[in-house]
DNA sequence: TTTATATGCAACTATTTGGTTGCTTTTAAA
DNA sequence: TTTAAAAGCAACCAAATAGTTGCATATAAA
């Protein structure tokens, strides 16, 4: 499909995904695909897929009880989406800014 | 369309956009789309696009000169991405953690 | 002023995405 | 052992996405 870095962005690009993994990094236990289900608006099956998502990109793990699937949220690879943010706080408030004004200027001059 | 977050790590979540950001802020100066388009696979609409949806979640802006757009990266909305990914960072290495190991052991017994 | 360059705009396409419903299978409880 | 619950699988659907091509327009250069 795509490499594992985009998997993840991909991951946490939908909304509805983050809100599924925030529901599981908050609860104090392992969530039934059932016991996430009831808390979206949408279908159980519309959770299914947005579970086996995060559990590619690594962000949710499973463990299997007899016909329940215990999902619980794993954090961890969120470090790749800080690392690669990271690279680019040194151009938060430098060069490219300086840019930015020596062209605003250069209009006005 | 949708909230700004999303907007911003939609933007993110494609690897030719990353890859466009990433020219954009190691680049010297602004590039026109002509520019940047010399340096990727795809068609300069193709990229056109792209910097649109760069542009719409702030990581790119545009100045206009003349025929050309000279487009350059503007980082600061990351700092979103990183305070989102900052809250989860409590839990890379604890709770979660042993309740994964709470259920594994409790499979062993 | 003619010509060439930089870009925009619009339409089209294939694939992915986020969601649904229906049915089956597995497992636990009456 | 019958019944109910939890989940998987598969097909389907509409909308969004990532890309394309063709043509028009604005601006700079010959």
């Amino acid at each position: 499909m795509q490499d594992k870095i985009t998997k993840l962005f991909k991951a946490i690009a939908d909304p509805t995904r983050r809100d599924i993994f925030h529901a599981l990094v908050i609860a104090t236990s392992a969530l039934s695909i059932t016991q996430i289900s009831s808390q979206f608006d949408i279908s159980r099956q519309g959770v299914t897929k947005h579970i086996k998502t995060l559990e590619e990109a690594g962000l949710v793990n499973i463990n299997t009880n007899g016909r329940e699937r215990f999902c619980y949220a794993n954090a961890k690879p969120l470090k790749e989406v800080s690392k690669w943010v990271e690279f680019y706080t040194q151009f938060w408030d430098n060069s490219l800014q300086n840019l930015e004004d020596f062209l605003n200027n250069s209009k006005d001059a």
